[in-house]
DNA sequence: GATTCTGCTGACCGATTTGATCGCGAAATA
DNA sequence: TATTTCGCGATCAAATCGGTCAGCAGAATC
C-alpha cells in the first residue's frame, strides 16, 4: 500500500503541465522545476502520452502539454497511467477474488479500500491540485489533525 | 497502491485465528484452510508474533492464537505488521514530504489518501471481518455498485 | 538540404522486493 | 527419548523499482 516514485513524479509533472496552459513545455523544464531525473521523467511522460493524458511534439519549440483541460484529468487517471489499476490484491482486481471460510468478508473490505481511494483520487483533478482548491471531502480528510500523525 | 500477497495472507490467517477462539491452532491448519504455502505463512505468523498480534507455543499441542480479543485487532495493524507503514510515498511518510511549485498541494492529497485508507482499515476489526458485520461506512463503500466496477 | 533541437523507444543495469523453499535448531509434549 | 511444532536465518528465482544510455525519428531553423 505505498505510492511509488513513478506515480509521485507523474502527478507532479502533470501538475506542472496543468499550471502552464499555453504551448508545449520541454521535458527538461518539467524535470528541473520538479527535480525529477530527466530521462526517467521522459519514460513517465511517454506513459502519460500513451494513455491519452498528454500530447507532445518533437523538435525545436517542442514539448509536452495536457491533452484535456486540467479540470477533466483526475489524479487517479495519472496514477493508473503509470502504475496500472489502483488497489489490486495479489495482482488481481478485488472483484474477481473469492475468499473462503473466515475470510469470506475480506473481498468486501478490499472493495471498500479501493472505493475509498477512488473517492479521493478520482474526485481531485489537476486543476484542483494546482489551484489548491481540493474537493471538500478531500480537504476534510487532510485537515483532520489525526491524519498527520505517523503510525 | 496494491495489496501484496503477504498482507492478504496475513489478514486471512488472522481471521482464521479470530474464528478459532479456543486454544492454539497449528500453522498447518491455517495454511490448509486458507490455502497458503505453509513455510511462507510461518514467516508471516512470525511477523505477527513480533508485533504482538499473535502468540505461539511449540511442540505437540502447540500452535498460534491471537494475543488480544479479535475486537481489538484492526486489519490495519495486521497489514502494518507485515508491510510496514500504510501509504508511504517514495518510502517516506507523507507528512515528512514538502513539494514545491505547482505540486505544493500534493502533500495534502497524500495525507487524505492515507486518512481514507485508515478510515477503512483501522475501523474494521478481525471480529467484524469474521462476523460479517462491517462498520457502517465500510459497508456503504462496499455496497456501492460502482465500487465493484473495474477500471 | 543540413543542422539542431527535442521527443521516442528499447536495451540495459544494480538494488531491492516479492513470494517462496530449505534446513536446522529450540521448545513443548508424550 | 522421541515426536511434534514453532523460530529463524540462508538462499533463491523472478519481478519490480528507480534510473541511465544510446540511437532513432520528427519538427523547426538556417
Amino acid at each position: 500500500m505505498r505510492v511509488s516514485a513513478k506515480a509521485d513524479y507523474a502527478v507532479r509533472a502533470a501538475a506542472e503541465l496543468a499550471a502552464s496552459p499555453d504551448g508545449p513545455v520541454k521535458g527538461e523544464r518539467l524535470a528541473d522545476s520538479q527535480d525529477i531525473p530527466l530521462q526517467f521523467l521522459e519514460h513517465i511522460l511517454l506513459d502519460l502520452k500513451h494513455s491519452g493524458i498528454v500530447r507532445a511534439r518533437r523538435g525545436a519549440k517542442g514539448g509536452y502539454w495536457l491533452a484535456k483541460p486540467a479540470e477533466e484529468v483526475s489524479i487517479a487517471e495519472v496514477i493508473r497511467a503509470v502504475e496500472g489499476p489502483i488497489a489490486h490484491v495479489q495482482s488481481a482486481p478485488p472483484e474477481s477474488i473469492t475468499y473462503t471460510g473466515s475470510a469470506k468478508e475480506l473481498q468486501n473490505v478490499w472493495i471498500a479500500v479501493r472505493a475509498s481511494l477512488r473517492e479521493v483520487l478520482e474526485s481531485t483533478s489537476l486543476a484542483d491540485l494546482v489551484s489548491g482548491e481540493l474537493p471538500e471531502h478531500v480537504r476534510e480528510l487532510a485537515d483532520d489533525k489525526d491524519a498527520w500523525q505517523p503510525r
